[in-house]
DNA sequence: ATTATTGCAAACCCTTTGCAACTTA
DNA sequence: TAAGTTGCAAAGGGTTTGCAATAAT
């Protein structure tokens, strides 16, 4: 259901006293709909389609969405950043094809090894970023 | 014997044409000496104490390490991009403090479990980027 | 001698910021 | 009406590039 990971998505920012306005309200729906990693120039591309926005705007929701915690970064080997709309209990990571960046979600995942080896060391509020890549079968 | 790991380095470079610089020999000796990841501006400044060198050649020779696969390149969660000099088989990954930026050294990992999910879905050639985040108990 | 490498400065790109105008609640 | 949000344009910061001078093989 789609449609409820965008309306949970809302109400996480109304709840934070964040405003719906046009250009936050297509930027979730066209992150909602496309349900893939998204670089901040997809998410204005295609939000310029339904509304008029301009990049800051998309940077500044960025923001917003990552202190509401609705959105989780990727960072690419490259460099690149992508964003993607998750919702709450959906920690998962991807593996992404080097040659056409095409993204597949991938559930498998560490995190209890991970806090282990972590407090032993020492640490405490753990959390890990983790990025597969490879080259895809199209590309191969 | 962090000494081999410098030669193997400067020998890695020679193989594919490169040339042994001043600057370049000074970085390498820079990374090798502090064996953990550092900034591009981090290199820079240690360099410079012993050799004048400029910003652009660290970032040239960071690219000339990694194609020669002697460094690796590793992406934190702000953004902000290190590199540290590795020798072969030496594959690991940091926990990383989210304050202080101290950095450990962390051998857990999942090479084979990655390996299989990522060709379950078509993919070859596969490597990864792992980082873990926490808070040091220095810090806490 | 040949070719890689360097320094310098300018160019670039992505991202952030200041501010006045405009919306939302 | 008060406070969040936006657009615009300028500023920022890190990284890359062109080119002539320099150094390694």
């Amino acid at each position: 259901m789609p449609k409820k990971k965008l309306e949970d998505a809302l109400s996480s920012l109304k709840a934070l006293g964040h405003r719906l306005t046009a250009p936050r309200k297509a930027i979730l729906e066209v992150m909602a709909a496309e349900s893939r990693p998204l670089s901040v120039e997809d998410i204005h591309h295609y939000v310029e389609q339904q509304t008029p926005c301009d990049l800051a705007t998309v940077y500044r929701n960025m923001d917003a969405c990552l202190e509401a915690d609705i959105v989780q970064k990727c960072m690419l080997e490259n460099g690149k950043v992508l964003f993607e709309l998750v919702g709450e209990h959906d920690h998962h990571h991807h593996i992404i094809c080097r040659k056409c960046e095409r993204t597949d979600r991938i559930d498998l995942c560490l995190t209890e090894e991970m806090k282990t080896v972590a407090s032993s060391l020492g640490f405490t509020e753990v959390s890990h970023v983790l990025e597969l890549y490879g080259i895809c079968s199209a590309c191969k």
